[in-house]
DNA sequence: CTGCATCCAAGTTGATACTG
DNA sequence: CAGTATCAACTTGGATGCAG
């Protein structure tokens, strides 16, 4: 993640967008929040569009800024659990609103057709 | 702005992203809501590090994503007022939540070092 | 003052094949 | 099962100059 220092009072707003701005990122929030824990297969098939390097190195970033936990069993075959921490779970409110105004606005749309 | 259509439950949640997930968008918004009116030239200022061309573009998708509306007045010199629109509007709980959450985690991160 | 046009650089995502 | 590696394509942002 880019370095980002400024004196603007928005500042804060634009750091959190990056955090959470990614192509996928909303949307991996957004499962782990409704099925609280899922394991990369799974997280896989919720995101159907997604290749495995994207959703490799989306779910690295969220776990660099400290947003999802990972665990991992060490078993044959493999398995990782993928879970939101503490600071994760505080965005969920946000998502949460988020997701209540596109559906508003996907109707919208809807019925002007 | 592409189209989206899937039946995936957290559509709304990407949906909405990809509407307020440019660059500068969160930070637009942001002060269209602190300051309610903005001509060009003043959001300029408040967005140091951004291009003409950036700003023109991005207000202009927000302008066809119905969140900010754009008054022009016909005189010389030109004079070109920016301001939320009621959708806009409803965004802004939202961004408050989230410039919040960044603080906190900004904060959080200084007291590490 | 408020932009638009052009060209180019950088960053982001995708396709495909392969591995412990 | 859960990734990595490599390369290509796409998207976004920046620099500069000009115009109504």
């Amino acid at each position: 993640m880019k370095k980002y220092l400024n004196d603007e009072p928005s500042c804060a707003v634009d750091y959190a967008f990056r955090r959470i701005g990614g192509k996928y990122k909303g949307r991996i929030l957004w499962y782990l929040h409704v099925n609280t824990i899922l394991r990369y297969g799974e997280l896989r098939k919720k995101l159907h569009d997604i290749t495995p390097k994207m959703l490799t190195q989306t779910l690295r970033e969220l776990e660099d800024d400290g947003l999802v936990n990972r665990k991992v069993y060490h078993e044959v075959p493999p398995k990782v659990e993928y879970s939101l921490t503490e600071t994760g779970k505080e965005l969920i409110p946000f998502i949460d609103y988020l997701k209540q105004w596109g559906d508003k606005q996907i109707a919208k749309e809807n019925s002007k057709l």
